[in-house]
Parts: C-alpha cells; sequence; structure tokens
DNA sequence: ATCGCGCTCCTTTTT
DNA sequence: GGAGCGCGAT
C-alpha cells in the first residue's frame, strides 16, 4: 500500500511545473489554456485523480467533454489511477448526454414527462417541412435545412421567439420567426426535444431555484474541455452550476476554436478571468507531440489571424523531416498518390497502418481517397461522415420504437405511418392531422379516433385502426426489462424487414443488414444496462455519434474531417484538397472572421501531426457534377517556404526524382536551424514574400470579366451577392448580362458597371 | 395511392 | 453527381 505521501507523487511524476500546478489544484476557478499537443489529457486526467485522491467524492465531479468518446476515455484512464469503482462514479459526457439524463429525471418541472424524444438534425428539418406545407410556404423560397439552421442559431444565442421577430429585417426573417414559433409549440406540443432544447430546458429547470441547488450541491467540482467551443447558452449553465461553490476548471485554447459557426463563443474563454476575478490561469505551451518543423509551420499560420491570442507554443522534440506539399492533376490522382505513398511508407517499415490518417474539408473527399486505398487494399476508417443512426432504415426502425415509447411523437409516427406502404396516403393524413390540431391532441390520439372524422374514407379507416391497434398489441415493450425478443418480432411485424428482403438490390442487403446491426446494438444496450428500458436506449442512441462508435485503435488508415481530428494525434498525416473554395471552403475568403475559423482547422490540421505531414493540392477537381480548375489554397502560402518540400510538376520533379529526394537525408537538412524561434524575442522565420507583397488575388479573376463573362458562369457582385449569368448580350461598352442572383432574383446589368467577379466559370 | 421520370437545387464542418 | 421535389401516368 502506497503512502498518501507516494501516491500523490506518482500523480505529478513526469509532469513540467504548468502541468503540475493545474495538476494540483484542487479548489477555486481554474483556466488552462492548452495548446496543442501540450499533454492535456494527461493534466486533465490526473488532475481528477487528484481530487479524488484528496477526498474529493467522484460523484460530485462532473466532467463535460466534446464526444462520449473523450469522456469514456478520460474515465478510463482516471480508472487507471485511482479505482474502477471510483471513475465509474464520475459524472461525465458531453453537454447533450449529460443534459439528457438530468432533464430525463427532472422531465415534469418544466412540463414535459421523461419519456421524451430527442429529434436530431433530420427530424428538425422534417418538422419545419411540415410546418411550411401547412403554412402553404414553398421550401423553393428558403430551405427548410437553412430554416432549421437559422432557428438552431437563435436558440444557442438563447435569443426567444419574440426577440428573433423583433431583430427580423427581412421579410424571410419575418417568415422564420413564425416558423420558429410554430417550430418551439409543436415540439413541445410532441414532448420532445432538439439538441437545442437540451441545454436550453437546462436553463429553464434551473430557473427553479430548489432543482438548481440540488445540482449545485451534487456536482460541487466541474470540468470543461474545448470550453473555446461552448456557447451561449451552455456558458450560462456551467455558470450557473459553477457560481456558488467556484470549483470549476475549463481547458481550452483559443487557436482551436472550430465551431463558431453553430455558436460557438470564442469570449467564453476570453472572458474567464471578468467572470471569476480570483481565477487561475496556466498556461501549457509546451508542445510534446509534433517535430519542430511542423510546430514552426503551425506557428507561421496561426500568426496570420488578426484576432487571437499570442501563442507561445514550443517543443523540445527534434527538427524532424520537411513538410510535404504536393500538387497532383486531378484528385483522382491526388488519392492515387496518397495511397501509393501509404504504402511505400509501410513497406519500408518505419510505420504501421494506423500511423495514418488523411485529413480533409468536407465529407464528400472521401469517396476518391477511399477508392485509392481499397485498389491497394490498404485497410482503412472513414471516421464519422453519414452517421448509422442517420441511416434512413434505422431511423424507420427506431421511429417505430419512438411511437410505442412517446406516442405524441408526431414526427416519428408520420415518418412510419405508411412506410411500408399501407394504403394511408396524404390525404388521409391531413384529415386526421387537422382533427389533431382541432382538438389539440396528438396525431396518435386522432388515429384512434377515425369514426369521428366524416371527410375519412371507410379503407383509410380501416388501415389506421389496424395500425394503431398492431402498434398497441406492443405496447408491453416500453415496461418489459429485456424487451429484445418483443422488439425483434415488433419490427418484423411492421413489414419493414420483407419490405427490404423483397427487393434483393445490393442497396436493400445493406440495410437490412444495418437493422441487424442495430438489433445487435440493442441487446448489447440491455446486456449491459439491465436495469434500463427501451426509453433510455433511444434518448442515448439519439446523441451518439459515429466518431464515438468507432475504435480508432483498429489496424486501419483513419480517414476523416479536419473537424473531426480534433483531439486526434497521428504520426503521418496527410491534409488533402488544399485548395481555394475547398480549405478555405466556399467563400469565406471574402469574410475576414470566416477566414479565421478556417484558418484555425488548418491550424488544428497542422497540428494533429507528430512525424510527418503531407498537404497536397491539385490542378483539376470533380466537383458539382463537373471537373473544375483549382487554385492552391492561400493558407500554403503562410508557412515559410524553408519549412515545405514542395513537388510541382512546373519544377519539373518528376515522380522519380521526387523519391530520390525523399530518401536523400541531405535534403533535410535546411530545417529550422535554431531551435528558439518559437521565442518571441528571437528571430523568427521571415514571412513569406508572396504574402507580403499585393498579388492578383488567385481566386478572383477581376480584369477579364468583361471579355470573358459567358452564360452559365457564377458570379460575385459587391452587393447582390452570387448569382448565374443566364445570358449576353449587348457589344463592346454596352455588353450587358442577365444575372439570375441567389438573393434579388433576376437582375440586367451593364457589365461594365456591375464590377462583378467571376467566381467560377464553365469550361 | 404509388411509381417513375425529369427537373432543379445544392453542397461545409456536428452535438 | 445525386438527393429531393413535382408532375403525370397507371
Amino acid at each position: 500500500m502506497l503512502t498518501a505521501n507516494q501516491e500523490e507523487n506518482l500523480i505529478v511524476k513526469g509532469l513540467n511545473p504548468n502541468q503540475k500546478e493545474a495538476v494540483e489544484t484542487i479548489h477555486g476557478p481554474l483556466l488552462i489554456i492548452a495548446g496543442a499537443g501540450s499533454g492535456k489529457t494527461k493534466v486533465l486526467t490526473h488532475r481528477v485523480a487528484n481530487l479524488i485522491q484528496n477526498g474529493i467524492k467522484p460523484w460530485s465531479i462532473l466532467a463535460l467533454t466534446f464526444t462520449n468518446k473523450a469522456a469514456a476515455e478520460m474515465k478510463e484512464r482516471i480508472g487507471k489511477i485511482v479505482s474502477e469503482e471510483q471513475a465509474r462514479q464520475i459524472a461525465a459526457g458531453t453537454f447533450h448526454s449529460v443534459f439528457a439524463m438530468i432533464l430525463r429525471r427532472e422531465a415534469t418541472a418544466i412540463g414535459y414527462t421523461n419519456n421524451f424524444s430527442i429529434y436530431d438534425t433530420d427530424d428538425s428539418t422534417a418538422a419545419i417541412k411540415g410546418i411550411m406545407k401547412d403554412y402553404n410556404l414553398s421550401p423553393k423560397d428558403v430551405a427548410p435545412p437553412q430554416i432549421r439552421s437559422k432557428i438552431s442559431w437563435a436558440k444557442n444565442q438563447m435569443m426567444s421567439v419574440l426577440e428573433f421577430a423583433k431583430s427580423a429585417n427581412s421579410p424571410q426573417d419575418e417568415i422564420i420567426a413564425k416558423i420558429y414559433e410554430e417550430y418551439q409549440r409543436r415540439l413541445f406540443a410532441a414532448n420532445s426535444m432538439d439538441f437545442d432544447d437540451l441545454l436550453l430546458n437546462m436553463i429553464k429547470l434551473f430557473k427553479n431555484e430548489e432543482i438548481l441547488e440540488k445540482y449545485q450541491n451534487r456536482y460541487k467540482y466541474l470540468l470543461v474541455d474545448e470550453y473555446q467551443d461552448t456557447n451561449r447558452a451552455q456558458y450560462l449553465i456551467i455558470n450557473q452550476l459553477a457560481v456558488k461553490n467556484k470549483n470549476i476548471c475549463v481547458v481550452g485554447d483559443d487557436a482551436q476554436s472550430i465551431y463558431k459557426w453553430r455558436g460557438a463563443d470564442i469570449k467564453n474563454i476570453l472572458d474567464f478571468k471578468k467572470d471569476y476575478s480570483e481565477a487561475k490561469i496556466v498556461r501549457l505551451e509546451q508542445n510534446y507531440r509534433s517535430t519542430k518543423t511542423i510546430i514552426a509551420a503551425a506557428d507561421n499560420v496561426i500568426k496570420k489571424n488578426q484576432s487571437q491570442l499570442p501563442k507561445t507554443l514550443w517543443t523540445d522534440n527534434e527538427d524532424g523531416e520537411l513538410i510535404e506539399l504536393n500538387q497532383w492533376e486531378s484528385d483522382f490522382e491526388e488519392a492515387e498518390q496518397i495511397a501509393k505513398q501509404i504504402a511505400k511508407e509501410l513497406k519500408s517499415g518505419k510505420f504501421s497502418i494506423n500511423d495514418f490518417a488523411v485529413l480533409y474539408r468536407t465529407n464528400a473527399q472521401s469517396l476518391s481517397l477511399e477508392k485509392a486505398l481499397k485498389n491497394k487494399s490498404l485497410q482503412y476508417l472513414v471516421v464519422g461522415g453519414v452517421s448509422f443512426f442517420a441511416r434512413k432504415e434505422i431511423k424507420d426502425v427506431l421511429a417505430y420504437l419512438r411511437i410505442l415509447i412517446n406516442p405524441k411523437d408526431n414526427e416519428s409516427l408520420l415518418r412510419v405511418i405508411n412506410e411500408p406502404p399501407r394504403g394511408i396516403g396524404a390525404t388521409t393524413l391531413k384529415h386526421y392531422q387537422t382533427f389533431a390540431k382541432m382538438r389539440g391532441i396528438s396525431v396518435f390520439e386522432a388515429f384512434r379516433r377515425g369514426n369521428e372524422i366524416s371527410e375519412l374514407q371507410k379503407r383509410a379507416v380501416a388501415a389506421v385502426d389496424k395500425f394503431v391497434e398492431f402498434v398497441d398489441s406492443y405496447i408491453r415493450i416500453t415496461t418489459t426489462k429485456n424487451p429484445m425478443q418483443d422488439i425483434n418480432k415488433y419490427i418484423h411485424e411492421t413489414g419493414l424487414i420483407n419490405f427490404y428482403k423483397d427487393m434483393t438490390t445490393d442497396e436493400a442487403k445493406d440495410r437490412l443488414n444495418n437493422i441487424d446491426q442495430l438489433f445487435i446494438d440493442l441487446e448489447h444496450f440491455f446486456m449491459t444496462n439491465s436495469d434500463s428500458g427501451l426509453d433510455e436506449y433511444l434518448q442515448q442512441s439519439a446523441l451518439i455519434t459515429d466518431a464515438d462508435k468507432k475504435d480508432l485503435s483498429t489496424k486501419s488508415i483513419k480517414l476523416m474531417t479536419l473537424h473531426s481530428a480534433k483531439g486526434l494525434e497521428f504520426p503521418y498525416v496527410f491534409i488533402a484538397g488544399m485548395e481555394q473554395g475547398l480549405f478555405p471552403l466556399g467563400f469565406a475568403d471574402q469574410n475576414p472572421e470566416e477566414t479565421e475559423e478556417e484558418r484555425r482547422l488548418f491550424y488544428v490540421g497542422i497540428t494533429r501531426a507528430e512525424k510527418k505531414l503531407v498537404l497536397s493540392h491539385c490542378v483539376k477537381r470533380f466537383k458539382f457534377g463537373e471537373i473544375m480548375t483549382c487554385k492552391k489554397s492561400i493558407f500554403l502560402n503562410e508557412i515559410h517556404p524553408d519549412y515545405l518540400l514542395t513537388n510541382t510538376p512546373k519544377n519539373s520533379l518528376t515522380m522519380k526524382r521526387r523519391e530520390a529526394f525523399s530518401n536523400s537525408k541531405d535534403e533535410y537538412s535546411q530545417v529550422p536551424k535554431s531551435n528558439s524561434i518559437f521565442f518571441d524575442d528571437m528571430p523568427q522565420p521571415k514571412p513569406y514574400r508572396a504574402a507580403a507583397k499585393p498579388k492578383i488575388d488567385n481566386n478572383v479573376q477581376k480584369i477579364p470579366v468583361f471579355l470573358s463573362l459567358r452564360a452559365g458562369d457564377v458570379v460575385n457582385h459587391p452587393l447582390f451577392g452570387l448569382g448565374k449569368v443566364d445570358e449576353i448580350s449587348g457589344i463592346a461598352d454596352n455588353k450587358q448580362a442577365v444575372i439570375s442572383f441567389r438573393n434579388v432574383g433576376k437582375k440586367k446589368l451593364l457589365i461594365k458597371f456591375a464590377n462583378l467577379d467571376i467566381v467560377k466559370d464553365k469550361f
């Protein structure tokens, strides 16, 4: 048995002074600014272990992380220092899953019942579509997904319907305000919450002083990871919990804030000192992950951001190899070459297959990479992308289960009522829905009263009655301890399985396979959570992401978006598609704030790499269904050329010569000579000349517009925004263009004065 | 009520 | 290239 003293030594052993200070701070507010690769996870786990060893009860610790997996891993690592039993008692998870658990317990206090449904993004969009249909709004005018994201944004800012309506300054926003109001009404009536409600309802719940106090007393020690990516609502909840005991530790890095688009507010981290004047601030700036070259490049990039706290990330690691910068002819070739390079490195024996990660900006890019890796028989794993739980067949099965648990869940009911076809069509449903609306009851309740609706056809009522009877006959599933057998029977009886079996296409086979997978997952859940019912499975599975489920330790190359790569590290990292319009994505380069967020994302990408980083961009890429020429990303100019080994076909490096290159040790001797470039008072690498001297913007061609504008071109107008050229008329100075603008409709403009930028030219 | 065709629109990133 | 929608035919 170790003495307390020896245990403590174990906990801080091998930590640097700053890490040690963070770990040993038990009470009071603590802000840890943790640079990429600075041993943050180690500090967090050791700190929690230290809390426990100082007598703090594990169940009074609440750790909020960004993914459920991060939470699970944290618990596991803590369990290795203290006991597994103690680690298990820690409350840890994502904001959403922890709050869902609390809301489930306290549902009645805010007018819900504990079997509430959780709507994912698809469900929300479907609900909005339904509202628009009822209001006779065409989805063509404003796309439902856009409305959804706007409402979500408002909710994350804690903007009420009223406030939103007040701030509306376009007819469109006024419509959205109406939809917002009805959406909230329907969600509540359906005993359902969307992702944002899981936060907002916590705030509502905490208005009840008694309940707030209960949780303040329960969770006396708070830990928030990735604090730079918390939004307004999350911020408020955390502070309400923390304000009483002030034992709050937040960890973050403003340079890695990449979720502004969904409401994250960097101010939360920047203002921590203001919120807690007595806060202790610890900076972790020594990077243990990457080579000096990689850190220097990351530093070059992030320094371009204006609104960024000054950073001094440094490392004692070796200089390492140069960063490769490859230009390829096409996305197809890019994928091939990445596969080829991995195969070659594997052959050399210096790396193993799970040392590699290929990162990209958009999920769509994974396709060509998957193909190329498959061709070379290299094992790979796509992390993220279309979530398992977002697949149609899975959503259908879950919807069938959800209507059992929460019959008010209209969205689920409408989803499956005619899937597979039961002869219950749109007209029939419309009658039932109207009836439900007039009586203020759920659609399912209306289904039971078909005989009261005179407009309905006998056949339709019979079909609906049969459906109701069928669902009722399985109601026992909601109370049975292990209902797996009944669930299996129930789903088979829906006809869904046979529906797919009859189709015999490969796609149908996949769907059946996925349903099997879901059954396995359900079975596993009931085995490991013997006290839990189906309702808990449904609530939990709504918040599980694909990345949570995937085992990154499997022997494979990991493919994922840059966002998904947050928090991970790999010895050998590729970042593909470094092109204007792709990374930075879209028109982000025309908006300084968006450019900076994209740049932080690049910074995150670079700092994932331990030993070797390979960047690539293509001359041509298949996009929007056509081949498009691509300019290389502005971000590439921000890395000092001394850190790069550039391969472009133009500088006549043939593949053969390039290979000779990478085998020659000498070529690497031009790595940063000094190991002190990381300190502000030391000479910094000179800014890349091209970035300093004004250069024609690669992405837009200003001068030739006048001559070269053709029908089909996509243009950007300083006032009207994006539009597509329908036709060109006139000659010389009188040349005019009819342009359909995305936001303001058709306009005829004199090209000479229009000041247009060609954004995309047809080829 | 359902199926299939052709049209248009769009394309981030995720809890 | 592909998802989703509307429309017309059955």
